[in-house]
RNA sequence: GCCCUCGUAGCUCAGCGGAUAGAGCGCCGGCCUCCGGAGCCGGGUGCGCAGGUUCGAGUCCUGCCGGGGGCGCCA
């Protein structure tokens, strides 16, 4: 199916060509009319020409008679178009019959890998990896509606030098004690005390620094207890993950152990290639372009003095991997903002080493820290990082406070249900819909108001939608009419929901999951002004079918939407 | 010191080189015999500063100011 701005635009894009080959028609929304085409006034500018004969030129070789009512130059050579109601009502028909509403599948699938949320073994997951974990998941799900064949990886941290601590204290503290704490989820204090004996102790160092060492040689003993430590973390993972709502399942987990063998074998051909360099008895690689504090070239650190294989190695190790027995043809990373000094060097060095071949992209997708009230890096009264699942229970608590008494016909564990819908979709919904790349503020109240760009707004447009079903004990058409547009407010909610393909094909484009969010937001906004101006269920006969159609697709959009970002939308609340 | 990033209304945030820079919250004023008022309509002072590129700059470039981050063996 065309969409409204894939037709407007090819139109425009053909017309142009026919002035200047490869002319942009600069096609946007607009204020003045439905959308507008700016490209006029610079191409007139290369031809020396007047903009207005340009655009009039334009208007003729577009051949808009179907598409739409008015055209019309304005200003200094901006062609302003608007549809017409019987277009607008033709493709509503089309998306209202289509599964898909309306989003094209990707002419060019590819095979992406998304390396996202990796937390760390024997430790605590906190808001850190909150962001990480929901735009990774909706980018994921994007991906994945558009046709393409996505591999989620969590790279989680289970390998290196903290094992060796982790493992003896697991030993001090007794290995049924260790499995419980793990499995009641008090990572924190595990790690925590074992940091402390590491501190304070000479001789559990020392006895950690020996672990460490049995650990690497394969020790079988050594290899046990760190596999209770990894299942027993990666099961509280899997709770956190399920509260959470999100696709990772342990078959995504590929964690750093899992290139150990081939470390020597990256640090063997990048010698081979020659491009090592021993320096202060490390090796490593000098990618161009990069420069430490006093100008001198910056080293990736590849293989440490001590032999022991830096995170570089395994993340050089990773790209290898994903593009030669994955097939990835993109890579992205959803990785905190401070680490793009380092992806950079690794991407730049795998390249040097032809392990990233031309086509293949790395996206950095970084984002963020989320801040607490004085404007800091969230932390609890206690000054620690807030523990995701802390944060997570309060969420479904303040929204069980908030849902308890507003519908009293909800029945107990419905109530739970859909607090938990409410509260979970509340916390991902204030993240998603900040432009990732920003600090945001942390604040309960805001996220969880049932007004403004929320997730609770947006929740509660879509229970509208079905509480007028249900009323009207209307079920969902099995043939759509041609919607009659004739109030503004009809014609705006129309011309919202042809908007969606668009809206994911922006969010993909810039790695933005806050353009879908932006979206939706307009299309609830659009909705309510319908349903105020609208009657449905009072509407006369005649426009009765149209305006179920317009709540049913607005319904299905929103539900769709929603799905995206990894938010579920109850049918009350 | 160098590099990256952010700076938009009182607050929280949108703005893909285009016309008079938009929402939400809060504040003020309207609207309901009406499908869920958790709503709708109206009301406004703002692009950190200074240059530059452009027909046109919140957007691109340079410098400065301010917040955050990074800058060799932690991951």
């Amino acid at each position: 199916m065309d969409e409204l701005r894939a037709v407007l635009l090819g139109r425009m894009k053909a017309a142009f060509d026919s002035v200047e080959e490869g002319a942009d028609p600069v096609l946007r929304p607009s204020e003045r009319a439905d959308f507008q085409a700016n490209g006029v006034l610079p191409l007139a500018k290369r031809l020396g020409r007047n903009p207005s004969e340009v655009a009039s030129q334009i208007i003729v070789a577009a051949e808009l008679d179907d598409v739409c009512e008015r055209v019309e130059v304005s200003g200094r050579g901006f062609i302003n178009l608007t549809i017409s109601e019987r277009f607008i009502a033709g493709q509503l028909s089309e998306q209202a019959t289509d599964e898909r509403l309306g989003v094209p599948m990707a002419s060019d699938p590819e095979v992406l890998v998304v390396d996202y949320s990796h937390p760390n073994v024997a430790k605590e997951m906190h808001v850190g990896h909150l962001r990480s974990t929901i735009i990774g998941d909706a980018l994921c799900r994007m991906l994945g509606f558009a046709g393409h064949t996505v591999v989620r990886e969590n790279h989680i941290g289970d390998w290196g030098t903290p094992f060796g601590m982790l493992i003896e204290h697991l030993l001090d503290i007794g290995e049924e004690k260790a499995v419980h704490e793990l499995s009641v989820g008090d990572l924190d204090t595990f790690y925590r005390q074992a940091h402390v004996s590491f501190d304070d102790d000479e001789q559990f160092r020392e006895r950690s620094r020996h672990r460490v060492v049995l650990l690497q040689s394969g020790d079988p003993e050594t290899l046990r207890l760190w596999r209770v430590l990894v299942e027993r973390s990666v099961r509280y993972f899997d709770d956190v993950y399920s509260k959470l709502g999100v696709l990772l399942t342990d078959d995504d987990i590929v964690g750093e152990s899992f290139y150990n063998d081939i470390l020597s074998d990256v640090v063997r051909d990048l010698e081979a290639i020659g491009l090592l360099v021993e320096s202060e008895g490390a090796r490593c690689v000098f990618p161009l372009g990069f420069t430490n504090r006093d100008g001198d070239p910056l080293p990736l650190i590849v293989q440490k003095s001590d032999q022991g294989f830096g995170y570089a190695a395994t993340d050089l190790a990773a790209i290898r991997d994903r593009v030669g027995r994955l097939g990835a043809k993109c890579i992205v990373y959803v990785v905190g903002a401070p680490q793009a000094q380092h992806l950079e060097m690794c991407f730049a060095v795998a390249r040097m080493a032809g392990w990233l071949p031309e086509p293949v992209k790395a996206v950095h997708v970084a984002f963020g820290n989320v801040l607490g009230a004085d404007r800091k890096m969230l932390r609890s009264r206690s000054g620690v990082p807030v523990k995701l699942v802390d944060l997570l229970d309060e969420a479904v608590q303040r929204a069980d406070a908030a849902v308890t008494g507003r519908d009293p016909s909800l029945a107990h564990d419905e109530r739970d249900r859909v607090a938990q819908m409410l509260g979970v979709g509340a916390v991902k919904y204030a993240d998603l819909s900040t432009e990732r790349t920003r600090d945001y503020t942390f604040d309960w109240d805001r996220m969880l108001a049932f007004e403004g760009n929320t997730g609770p707004y947006l929740q509660y447009a879509h229970a509208r939608i079905r509480s007028i079903f249900r009323r009207g004990n209307l079920s969902a058409p099995s043939s759509y009419p041609t919607p009659n547009l004739a109030e503004p407010a009809e014609r705006a909610l129309g011309l919202a929901l042809l908007g969606f393909a668009g809206a994911i094909e922006a969010t993909l484009e810039q790695w933005s999951p806050s353009r879908l969010c932006s979206y939706l937001f307009e299309l609830a906004t659009a909705f309510t002004t319908f349903y105020e101006t609208c009657p449905v269920l009072k509407a006369p006969p005649d426009v009765l079918p149209s305006r179920v159609l317009l709540c049913e697709l607005t319904g299905r959009v929103l539900e769709r939407g929603l799905d995206l970002l990894g938010i579920q939308a109850p049918d009350q609340m």
